[in-house]
DNA sequence: TGTCGTTATGTCGTATTTGACATATTATTA
DNA sequence: TAATAATATGTCAAATACGACATAACGACA
């Protein structure tokens, strides 16, 4: 299967529990999707905790409602990078974020 | 101060410690920095442990000495991604990623 | 039902990150 | 010392991630 193909299905639908028994992923490949998705969820856990509309939560990072939607989707147009200079700036400290993908 | 410019000043010899209180940066940024320099010094770690060099594990995971090199360096051209990846591919587990940088 | 607030998805031009190469610098060992 | 291996640094074209925009889809409430 293309990298590029198996990332567009990635996420969907499959957040909780594991992607990759079911699509043929390397335990690498696995790992980097889980913890994305962890990631994700974090955000999205402390975005709504602080009872921000992604709409908002956008203004403050200074990015665009629509790539909100997409970090908290886990798209593969989503670089770790972003999520956590994202989730740093709601807040979180590095120790939050560990917690969050372990 | 331009990000660009203290991204290049950022991690020359103060791996170690706090980058932050010197140049100034925001909590977030130093925060991010850091982050990346542990994942840097966890990467490092891992290879030397396994007694391989730049060159080897290029070819490992499928990129060049020199980028090898910079990710090691906590190079502001390498992102976390890569970082993580490459951690990934050496083996550790997301558990172990978030150790290192806590 | 229709409208409004929110979130999701597709696309695009631009910016950043990438592997690769050349070359410089720093060990290490004869 | 010279030679050789290992690592560092600078640059570039190609790949990828970015913010932004348009628009679709969902939900709540009249």
């Amino acid at each position: 299967m293309k990298a590029t193909k198996r990332k567009k299905l990635e996420s969907k639908g499959w957040k909780v529990g594991s992607v990759k028994d079911f699509l043929n992923l390397s335990p690498e490949e696995a790992a980097y999707i889980e913890m994305k998705l962890a990631l994700s969820n974090s955000l999205r856990e402390r975005r709504t905790r602080k009872k921000l509309s992604q709409m908002e939560f956008a203004k403050l990072v200074k990015t665009s409602q629509s790539r909100v939607a997409k970090m908290e989707a886990g798209d593969p147009s989503v670089s770790i990078d972003l999520l956590v200079k994202s989730l740093l700036a709601l807040g979180a400290s590095p120790k939050e974020l560990a917690k969050a993908i372990t």
